[in-house]
DNA sequence: GCTGCCGATCAATCATAGCC
DNA sequence: AGGCTATGATTGATCGGCAG
C-alpha cells in the first residue's frame, strides 16, 4: 500500500551543488535578464559550458529559480541587486534579442 | 484568462525595487484529472498531482518498451487495466518518450567530445 | 473543428547538501 | 547531534504551436 515510497529506490538523487563558477553564470544570466529569464537552446548551451555543467542542469536551475523566484520574491532582492550592478544588460523592452558570444559550431 | 492588477501593487509583498513581469504572473490551470461529476458530489477536487503506483508505472514501463506508441485501442485497455483516464495514459506516454530522448541525448553528448581513446 | 504529438515549462515534491 | 533552510532532480500535467 504505502509501497508509493518506491520513489527512494531510484539510486539517481546525488545531488551535489553546483561549483560557485557555475552559480555565478547562471544568477548573471537570470537577473540580466529578469524581464524574460528563459533562455534560448543556444543560450543554454553557452550557459552550460561556461558553467561546467549540462545543458538539463540548466534549464533545471532556471525552471527552479523562475518558481522560487516568483514564489517569494522578497527572499531574493538582496541577491538581484547583488547581480544587476555586475551586469547592466537587462531591458524593460521583451524581445530580448541578446546574443553575444559564439559557439565554435558551424554557423 | 486571468484577472490581475496592472503593473501597480497596491498591497502586496511588493518589493520597491524590481518590478514584477509577465512571466512572474504566469499560473497554469488546475489538472482536469478525472470528471467532478463522478464522485458523488465534493470529494477532492482532484486538482492535484496523481501519483501512480509502482504497479501502474510498472505496467506502463513495461507496455513503453514493448511500444513506444500507443494505438487507441491500447490506450483504452491499458487505461482500463489500470484504472487511469485515457489522458493520464496519453500523456504519461508522451513524457516517457520526452524523457528517453533526453536520456538518449545525455548519453552521447558527453563521450563525443575530447581525447582519443588513448 | 478536433485530436495527438512535441518542446518547453510549471508546480509540487523528493532527498540530500549545508549551515546554525 | 538535531533541525531547518537551500537547492538539484523528478514528474504528472498544462500551454502554445503544428500536423493530420
Amino acid at each position: 500500500v504505502m509501497i508509493l515510497r518506491s520513489r527512494f529506490l531510484d539510486a539517481r538523487r546525488k545531488r551535489r551543488n553546483f561549483s560557485k563558477q557555475a552559480t555565478e553564470v547562471l544568477n548573471e544570466y537570470f537577473y540580466s535578464h529578469l524581464s524574460n529569464p528563459y533562455p534560448s537552446e543556444e543560450a543554454k548551451e553557452e550557459l552550460a559550458k561556461k558553467g561546467g555543467i549540462t545543458v538539463s542542469q540548466v534549464s533545471n536551475w532556471f525552471g527552479n529559480k523562475r518558481i522560487r523566484y516568483k514564489k517569494n520574491m522578497g527572499k531574493f532582492q538582496e541577491e538581484a541587486n547583488i547581480y544587476a550592478a555586475k551586469t547592466a544588460v537587462d531591458a524593460t523592452n521583451v524581445v530580448a534579442q541578446g546574443n553575444q558570444a559564439n559557439s565554435p559550431s558551424t554557423p | 484568462l486571468n484577472e490581475d492588477k496592472e503593473p501597480t501593487c497596491p498591497s502586496e509583498p511588493c518589493p520597491g525595487a524590481t518590478q514584477t513581469f509577465d512571466w512572474m504572473k504566469v499560473k497554469r490551470n488546475p489538472p482536469k484529472t478525472a470528471k467532478v461529476s463522478e464522485y458523488g458530489l465534493l470529494g477532492q477536487p482532484n486538482t492535484i498531482r496523481t501519483n501512480f503506483t509502482t504497479k501502474q508505472l510498472t505496467e506502463l514501463e513495461k507496455e513503453f518498451h514493448f511500444n513506444k506508441y500507443l494505438t487507441r485501442a491500447r490506450r483504452v485497455e491499458i487505461a482500463a487495466t489500470l484504472e487511469l483516464n485515457e489522458t493520464q495514459v496519453k500523456i504519461w506516454f508522451q513524457n516517457r518518450r520526452m524523457k528517453q530522448k533526453k536520456r538518449e541525448k545525455e548519453g552521447l553528448a558527453p563521450a563525443a567530445a575530447s581525447r582519443s581513446t588513448k
